[in-house]
DNA sequence: CTTGATGTAACCAAAATGGTTACATCAAGA
DNA sequence: TCTTGATGTAACCATTTTGGTTACATCAAG
């Protein structure tokens, strides 16, 4: 409820998550808390646990359960691209086709279709060659100099 | 209601109206209705006026009122291509960052925004990059092609 | 057992996306 | 001048996505 825009901010809150748990790790702690990471984030601590569940799927983190529960990183910063954490989370492609079939009598309704998805298939490849370049690391790198 | 997908299918509706007009005036008529055009996508009129409309804003189409009205290419599709498209319809970014400002007093909290955001423009510079590669013309040729 | 956290279902509110109806407006041509 | 067929756009609605919230069963250390 910022701006104008539209998409999704899951990339940004998972990020911040593993970040933050990367970071509290490094300071010696085992495991850091859904309750914890959802103060930093401003949010509710279920929508972290939903997140990192997913990231968890992923390989991404673990989490220990009982008394003294929490979760950590199942690798470190450094072995975690922004790739990692896209597909860990992301369900679909950024363009969709058409919602309902085009007309196939017509050669435009026909062919479209096909065409674009050459076009997207493209993209996403950029889109994912571009989120790779970049680690958990990286990211805290910058969050700490800006600090 | 397809399939499990998120995303919007502006794009491929504005490439798809813009393409079939071409294609259309090259068969020597001078305007394309939005109901033609609504009839090859299958979608209701409105919204491709609704598209159009934007196109035309941002000097990829025009349109004549009155009798004999209709729509037509303000260039021609060698010269459009699909970066033009995607800037004339899609207001915002492709990732958001948070909804909620985070916490300030936290060290990734206060950085990761920042952090995130030059990701995020090269992101979208590749995704720019990546859709200026195609132009209109490729696209109907590839619709062609698959005829 | 007690305790404090995870794991997850269920429900809800807000926003985005498209589809639909309705109608004022325009300009060519009879 | 009037008829006509299309644009331009507001208004409303249904569906889906996205996040926030409550609730509660489950787990394991001490």
């Amino acid at each position: 409820m910022e701006s104008d825009v539209s998409a999704n901010s899951r990339l940004t809150i998972a990020a911040h998550t593993l970040t933050w748990i990367g970071l509290y790790q490094r300071r010696g702690h085992e495991v850091a808390t859904s309750e914890q990471i959802a103060t930093s984030v401003n949010t509710n601590p279920v929508v972290i646990r939903r997140l990192l569940a997913k990231l968890s799927k992923a390989g991404l983190a673990d989490s220990r359960r009982g008394a003294g529960a929490g979760w950590m990183l199942a690798r470190d910063l450094a072995a975690i691209t922004l790739l990692d954490v896209y597909q860990a989370i992301e369900p679909g492609p950024v363009f969709a086709l058409h919602r309902a079939t085009p007309d196939p009598e017509c050669v435009v309704g026909h062919g479209i279709g096909p065409a674009m998805t050459a076009v997207y298939d493209d993209v996403e490849a950029a889109l994912r060659r571009e989120l790779a370049k970049t680690t958990l690391e990286d990211v805290l790198r910058d969050v700490l100099k800006a600090a």
